[in-house]
DNA sequence: CATGAATGAGCTTTCATTCAT
DNA sequence: CATGAATGAAAGCTCATTCAT
């Protein structure tokens, strides 16, 4: 619980640094100040800033997951559960614009590559919801016959600027509009 | 030719190690020693780092928007239309994929966000023909009522994505399927 | 004892090195080495090296004062007060030639100039031990009627070059002659 | 004529950069593009930049003892000599605050310290003006006995802060305060 | 476990000087 | 004689990491 806090502190103070300022905003001594630690403790937490980063980008994973799953059932419609995924994701990075900022960094980095490449390569477990979904689409012939791949980009590609754009203050994203993108999409990937 | 190769040279070395390394990757020094410069001569064609970035970026969107351009016509069907800027923007980024990476990371980095709050305020001048196509389609409501910047996010923001993964080998998109693909971000954005 | 010896260490390599070649002959790396410490570390103990310089600057501007201050009473006659301060400063310029060489150095730089606005605007606090006896010079009627700043020029113009003379051993300044050109120096200013 | 014409302005731009900017502030090829020539073309009238300034400065000390002599009459009463002296100085100093400016900095730097030690040595010629009027001066007893790099200092130790407070705009020195400040700078050596 | 002073490789940028044209 | 593109050593400064306390 101790441990945990300074831990917590740690990555609580890189993700703000990382998502306002990018990579090059956050040196190693001013997340220890601003988390309230001196330099060397972080790194007994943290082998190093790489071990730092790919720690706080799980975690925001995790959390993102979580937030998919809250509510969704296999039983409710394909078309419903679609909808969904797209609005919970949609709705997660215009609630937590730290964690929309960092993950974007963060795949937009040698981190990003080398996390996907390993989850193709099936080094990392992937999140099954998505797989799952697509595939059962595929099969029972409701949604495009395209590789998974192509289906997710189809599907989610959209909420990535539309996320950034409305982070930025460039457009609002209201319940409304975010339903109303997000059965854009749908549109997109359907049969 | 002769002083435009040193300047070529420069950018072009700038492209390949931003592209594959990201900017932490891409030191003057670094750039120089590829270039087969010394390190002050890149400084006699741009003032900083900042400008040589910049311009390597204008230069890139030139090549973009000249490649878009080819084969458009204002006197095809809207959707064809449509379908032609999708495909060539799509079979640009796979066609020329340091072009690709380095214009992601540029987007994802303060020099993109900068840009693209002055091309929102007006201070630079847009893609006229993205904004045009787009206007005409909600006037003529060919396409979906929806604020011009959501429409570009629901029109190309799969091509991103999807030309990533096929970059990174993780997908092989070859004619058929960018005309698939496209075909389907059609799907998102028309009424 | 401990944090102040690196830091004196740095404060002495910079004095010496800047008083003996100049401004130019004295970049951080070189401080460094002679202090025995390494380049980051002088940025732990001055931000920049405007900062260390100002700083070692103050220093020796505070041992100065405080050379005069010495043995300096109020309730010794004007002319005794006169003498005591162009003594003492002429003394304390050859006793310790490196802080004149740079006090020299300092004043014939950006850095003086500001500085010297500074004070006559009032930003920084004077040597009050030199306006209030001046002042009373000239109230009394003991010296000639010019300005203040004329006075000092008057007054301690001389010890300059006296002073860089000696260091240079173009010629000896011993006690008698000390007193003796501070007393020609008297016959300057007095009415 | 056409020759001396490029070597003049180039001396030229290079006094005024030194002068308001500092030995810092004025690179070759800043001189080189203020003075309408190329880079290398300075280094075909100076053999490096040492020199350039070197040769800068004989010009204007020269400029400075032609000012001295003009109206300096050896038939005329000694103390008459010593003010029209240290008038013309002054007087020079302010008139051409460029020329001051450049001279004071050159003597605060390792040039201004080789000089100075080559004068004395003998390497070089030295104003025979003031070395004459000092000689007398004190044979005839007139001049307090001091050496004469003391006397120099006593006598024209106060008109370079003069200047330079004026130059900065600090007091003003007009004719009248001219002829009041020299004639205190004789009272500090006469007998 | 926690600290933070110390390190030094590495970064961007400047500028006196050279030399092919 | 004149040019100015090219050079590269050297400057000020940053920051991930270590280690004695």
């Amino acid at each position: 619980m101790k441990k945990s806090d300074k831990r917590h502190d740690i990555l609580q103070t890189a993700l703000e640094l990382i998502a306002e300022q990018g990579f090059h905003g956050a040196p190693m001594a001013m997340i220890a100040e601003r988390s309230g630690v001196a330099v060397g403790t972080i790194y007994r937490y943290f082998e190093n800033k790489d071990v730092l980063i790919n720690e706080l980008y799980s975690e925001l994973e995790g959390k993102i997951v979580e937030a998919l799953r809250k509510g969704y059932s296999i039983k409710k419609p394909f078309r419903e559960r679609f909808l969904h995924l797209g609005r919970a994701l949609l709705r997660y990075f215009i609630t937590f614009p730290l964690h929309f900022r960092f993950v974007e960094q963060y795949h937009n980095s040698p981190y990003g590559v080398s996390l996907r490449r390993d989850r193709l390569i099936g080094k990392v477990g992937d999140h099954t919801i998505f797989t799952e979904l697509f595939a059962e689409g595929v099969a029972q012939q409701v949604l495009k016959d395209f590789p998974f791949i192509v289906l997710f980009a189809l599907a989610f590609g959209p909420l990535v600027p539309l996320a950034r754009d409305h982070i930025l203050g460039f457009v609002v994203l209201d319940n409304s509009m975010i339903s109303k993108t997000v059965e854009a999409c749908w549109d997109c990937v359907k049969r």
